[in-house]
DNA sequence: TCGATTTGACCCAGA
DNA sequence: TTCTGGGTCAAATCG
C-alpha cells in the first residue's frame, strides 16, 4: 500500500510530465474553444466551500520548496487582483491563485476579451488530473461518462478501495474532499472503512439526502440533505450540473452539535482544524479564500497568531461565501433576501450567463469578525448592481444591539473599500479575543509575512447611523 | 434487513 | 382565489 498518487496519475495514463496539466492547458480548454453556451461546458468541479480544500492535492511541491514558501512567494503576492478582506483584513491571496501569475492576472475568455478574473483562481480542478483532456470537450457524453466511470471505479480500487458513491467527475472534487486528504498525504484508507464514514461530507459532517428536485429555469437538479444528527436543522441545497459536478451549495441553518468524530479524518491529518489547519493552515485557508479576492474571506490567515479551534473553523468555514464568477454587466437581482438570516443564492443555471460554478454557502452560526473592535456576524452577502463586487452584510453580534454595516468595494476602483454603518451601538466595544490583540495580531502578523496591504479597518465609530466610510486603503 | 436514495405527491408561501 | 414554484414528505427502490 506504499503507491504514491504520482503512481496511481501515471497508471491511469496521465502525464504528470506535461506541466500544463490542470494549468494552462486546462484554462485553454475552458477558454480557448468556441463554445456556444456556458451550460454546454459543465463547469469544472470545484472544491466546495467548507472544505479543508487542500491545493497540495493538486501540486506537486518541487522538493525544498514547501507550500509556505510557495505563497510567500512574489508570484503570489504581487498580484495586483489580491485583495485583503474589506473587513478583517485577511489576504485572501494566500487563497491559491491558480492561475494567476504575474503575467496572467486577466484572463482572457474565448472571444479575446480581457477580463478581470479573480474567482478564476479557485479553479484548481482536479478534472485535468482525473479526465482526460482529450474528452474534455468531444461532446461524446456518453463515452466520457463511461470513460470516467470507469477510470474512476479503477482509481478507487487502487487507491482506496471503496465503492464509488459519488457521480462522476464530482469525485476527486468537492464532495471527495473528505478523501481527498488521504491522497494528498499519500494515505491509503483502508477498505475496511464502513459506508457510513464515506458518506460525511467535506464538511466532516453526515447528510442525508431526503429530496431531489428539478428546479425551473435551471437544467441542473437541486437536492437536498439534511444532517443526519438528531435534531440538527441544520440543512444544505446542492445544485450540480448534469454531469453531477457541483454548481452550487447553499447551507442553511446551524449545527447544533459538535462535528462527527472520525478516525480517518484524523488519519489524514487534512480536516484537521486544530492540528494541521493551526500549523500550516494552508488547506483550510485555501477553503475560505477562494472565490473573489475581494469578498468576505474569513480566511484562517491568522493561524500564525491566533489558535483557531474545530468549532471556530466549522462557524468560519461555514460563514456565507460566495465563489464563482458573475455576468457583472447583465447581473439581475441575483439573489433575493428571504429573510434576514436567510440568503437565497440562484443557482448557476437559468437564464443568465454564468461562467463559473458558484457556491454560497449561508448559515445562521454566529461569527466574530473584529475589524473595527467590534464583532459581526456576517448575515448576507449580495452583488448589487453596478458594483461587480459583492457587497458582505454584517449584524453587530451584541445582544440587543442592531447595528449593522455593509462593505463592499468601489466598483471602480478595487482599493476603495465602502463601509456603510447603519444604527447606533448601544454598548462598548468588547474586548477583544484572547490575552493579546486579536487584530493587532492579526495584523502583524499578515505585516510579517506579507507585503500585503494593510487591514482594511474603518475607525471605531461607536456611534453612527448610516455613515459610510470610504476607504482607499489598499496602496 | 436496514439505511440511504429516489421520486412523485403534497404543502405552502408569494405573486 | 388561483397559480406557480420551491421545499418537504414518504413510499418505493436500491445497495
Amino acid at each position: 500500500m506504499g503507491t504514491s498518487f504520482t503512481d496511481l496519475l501515471s497508471n491511469s495514463n496521465i502525464n504528470m510530465d506535461d506541466k500544463n496539466w490542470g494549468f494552462s492547458d486546462y484554462k485553454t480548454e475552458r477558454f480557448g474553444l468556441e463554445i456556444p453556451k456556458f451550460k454546454s461546458v459543465s463547469p469544472p468541479p470545484i472544491p466546495i466551500s467548507p472544505t479543508p480544500f487542500t491545493p497540495s492535492s493538486y501540486l506537486s511541491m518541487p522538493p525544498g520548496l514547501s507550500p509556505t514558501d510557495f505563497l510567500n512567494s512574489s508570484l503570489f503576492l504581487s498580484s495586483p487582483n489580491i485583495f485583503t478582506s474589506p473587513t478583517t483584513g485577511s489576504f485572501p491571496g494566500q487563497g491559491f491563485n491558480w492561475m494567476t501569475s504575474s503575467s496572467e492576472n486577466q484572463q482572457t475568455d474565448q472571444k479575446g476579451n480581457e477580463k478581470s478574473h479573480p474567482d478564476f483562481s479557485f479553479q484548481t480542478q482536479a478534472k485535468p488530473l482525473f479526465q482526460s483532456s482529450s474528452t474534455m470537450f468531444s461532446g461524446q457524453q456518453e463515452s466520457l461518462k463511461k470513460e470516467e466511470k470507469q477510470f474512476e471505479v479503477s482509481l478507487d480500487l487502487k487507491t482506496t478501495g471503496m465503492k464509488s458513491e459519488y457521480p462522476p467527475t464530482q469525485r476527486f472534487t468537492s464532495e471527495m474532499a473528505s478523501i481527498k486528504p488521504n491522497i494528498q498525504s499519500f494515505n491509503i484508507i483502508q477498505p475496511s472503512q464502513s459506508i457510513r464514514e464515506q458518506r460525511r461530507s467535506e464538511d466532516g459532517y453526515n447528510w442525508r439526502k431526503y429530496g431531489q428536485k428539478q428546479v425551473k429555469g435551471s437544467e441542473n437538479p437541486r437536492s437536498y440533505y439534511k444532517c443526519t444528527n438528531p435534531n440538527c436543522p441544520m440543512k444544505k441545497k446542492v445544485e450540480r450540473s448534469l454531469d453531477g459536478q457541483i454548481t452550487e451549495i447553499v447551507y442553511k441553518g446551524s449545527h447544533n452539535h459538535p462535528k462527527p468524530q472520525s478516525t480517518r479524518r484524523s488519519s489524514s491529518q487534512a480536516i484537521q482544524p486544530s492540528s494541521s489547519c493551526t500549523n500550516s493552515g494552508i488547506s483550510d485557508q485555501s477553503v475560505v479564500t477562494l472565490g473573489n479576492a475581494a469578498m468576505e474571506p474569513l480566511t484562517m490567515q491568522d493561524d500564525s497568531s491566533v489558535s483557531i479551534g474545530e468549532e471556530d473553523f466549522d462557524q468560519r468555514s461555514q460563514t456565507s461565501n460566495s465563489i464563482g464568477g458573475y455576468d457583472d454587466e447583465n447581473e439581475p437581482e441575483a439573489k433575493r433576501w428571504k429573510g434576514e438570516n436567510e440568503f437565497e443564492g440562484y443557482s448557476a443555471s437559468g437564464n443568465r450567463t454564468v461562467r463559473e460554478p458558484r457556491v454560497v454557502v449561508q448559515t445562521t452560526s454566529e461569527i466574530d469578525i473584529l475589524d473595527d473592535g467590534y464583532r459581526w456576524r456576517k448575515y448576507g452577502q449580495k452583488v448589487v448592481k453596478g458594483n461587480p463586487n459583492p457587497r458582505s452584510y454584517y449584524k453587530c453580534t451584541f445582544v440587543g444591539c442592531s447595528v449593522r454595516k455593509h462593505v463592499e468595494r468601489a466598483s471602480q476602483d478595487l482599493k476603495a473599500v465602502i463601509t456603510t454603518y447603519e444604527g447606533k451601538h448601544n454598548h462598548d466595544v468588547p474586548a477583544a479575543r484572547g490575552s493579546g490583540s486579536y487584530t493587532t495580531n492579526r495584523t502583524s502578523s499578515v505585516n510579517n509575512t506579507t507585503s500585503a496591504p494593510m487591514p482594511i479597518r474603518p475607525s471605531a465609530m461607536p456611534n453612527y447611523s448610516n455613515k459610510t466610510s470610504f476607504t482607499n486603503s489598499l496602496p
